[in-house]
DNA sequence: AATGAATGAGTGTTCATTCAT
DNA sequence: TATGAATGAACACTCATTCAT
């Protein structure tokens, strides 16, 4: 699904991209979101001009990397489908794993949340196919009676990402971060589950 | 309770400090927290170095902002508690409360976050003070009985913060900052309140 | 005349020479001379590759251009001559010819003048070409009497490209352009022509 | 005349302010107006920021190193008031003189040129200065009966920009810069002088 | 022969913070 | 105490040219 945009890349361009995306991964791990630009093309030891014409902006970089990820999501999407017990905890499986996507790099969720209003983001896009799956784990939730009918799939994925948004002010307490994922939960549960 | 540096400031000083306060609300309304510090300088007809004397760091600068706002929002708790029907209802319109105030400026809330990891910052104190309020008005309504045991002021608070923070992307769709606000609020209700 | 680069090109990479030359002559119309190579060959649909090996660099592409658009120049050289009254006239109005070729794209008196100087340049080749044009029609004039013996075309030539540059600045007051070449005019003519 | 703009500087400021001009200089001297304004910085032994500072664009810099140099034309003024035998030859030398003047550093005619048409820009008024004195010399002239009555100041300073612009080209041929001025001065002389 | 990926020094500009005046 | 000049690393982005495919 990912990165099935134009034609395919010469296989050199494709190695460097790749390589790119490694070294991209590991710097943002190391410095979040604000690390520069120039220093991950430093970082993968290549020019300014190459790291842009693979992405020409920060966000493009951005959209790529979690694209790349979306593997490991998708597996999990499997998973949640195999094994909850009912449509209601496989809702809350899923948000759960949501709020650790966009925990991925600190300050994450920032660029996430401005491409939820700015709709020619690149990372609009990704966004919306979560949100989409959101809708599609809410409303099989709502058919099974385990969801209140009054909630859409933008909003929870909107509260996952600002769960994920505490996170860095969590690290001191981690349980906060669960506490407020049971709010939510319990929020959008229609029969409050003890 | 503003400006509790020690000793207190010369008159002209003290002049020169409100005025720089009230321009540079002026300015954060406009520009959000990211306007420059240079610029509210000049806006304020002062130089850097005097800024800085004042306020050695923006989010000094901020917490300071926050201070002279907090009498609106002392008045707003008296009517609270005046007001409220029952404990329940307090609780949950000082949240909203909280949730306003913090989306006084474009990006308040991310050092506000930030604040409640790093308690070096200024804002911290400022957090914490909102922290004990919520605790207050939380312990009363479990008390009462219409807020969940397991649920910390902090927590809330915390929420009520990352909220706040979703407007941005919310401004498409006004709509999901209610919904998250009663997302929330039927979280920590221990009676599921139709 | 053009591309006399020793042996004949293939077939197919004559048709792509021409088709860049067309696409060139295009963009620098829009863009003037600062426009990029690489936004040339792009319009193009070509690689910059493909770009470089036809032209390698900037200024053989334009001298390439320039030799293209010389089939207009010879006409125009064919009526000076046929419908000229006199010598003097015709080196007249060849001079304007000059003004208005180097004022074909914005910015082309510009590597013109540098042509002149550095010798290694494949436009001075062109360059050179209109001197030696300026000087048969300047060296008529002469015997005619109608011009003094103290200028060379050299001179003539490069004050007429310094004509087509100040073009530019002349744009909000057109008539500049015309003073100009009258002074110049009047500067050669050996008889004060009232 | 120069630097009357706004308040006096700070002693300091000053000082920098004008070493960065003499080292800007000598850049432009080795280098030719495109010199990177971050090597200037560098030369002078100052951050970037300082010299935007002083001078927030190119055109700036170059206005203040032109009315630095003021001066030394103003006096080049006064020689001329009071050594020319006529109004004429006075119109002359100063056009000799505006010519060595905008060629003072390789490159310089161009923007000066583009000032001419751009009003926004510091350099206009530069040359606008020098146009009033060249209408100031052409009227004299007039008045005298030795410069015709259809040529204006802005024409001739113009002429004086195009024959510096050339002297690039004249390079290796140094007496056509004198040629074309004699043909540019043949032409606004009403009588023709041998 | 053609392609287009890669290069990398360079561009003008910003701004929080320090410090001489 | 106030001023504002100075700092300088950082920013995102460009493009003529080279070279692997």
């Amino acid at each position: 699904m990912a990165g099935t945009t134009g034609r395919a890349l010469r296989a050199d361009a494709q190695r460097n991209r790749d390589h790119i995306l490694d070294v991209a991964e590991a710097y943002l791990l190391e410095h979040g979101i604000t690390g520069t630009l120039d220093g991950i093309a430093k970082s993968a030891g290549v020019g300014p001009g190459t790291l842009y014409r693979h992405f020409p902006n920060r966000e493009s970089l951005l959209a790529a990397l979690l694209d790349a990820r979306q593997g490991a999501l998708d597996r999990r999407l499997d998973t949640i489908r195999a094994q909850s017990a009912n449509a209601g905890s496989a809702l809350q499986e899923w948000l759960v794993a949501v709020v650790e996507w966009a925990g991925a790099f600190e300050g994450l969720p920032e660029p996430l949340r401005a491409a939820m209003s700015v709709q020619t983001s690149p990372l609009a896009l990704t966004c919306q196919g979560y949100v989409k799956i959101t809708d599609m784990f809410l409303a099989e939730a709502q058919r099974e009676g385990s969801a209140r009918e009054d909630v859409r799939g933008r909003d929870l994925f909107l509260a996952a990402l600002a769960t994920s948004w505490m996170g860095g002010a969590a690290l001191a307490e981690p349980d906060s971060t669960k506490t407020i994922i049971e709010l939510i939960r319990k929020g959008w549960a229609s029969t409050p589950q003890r």
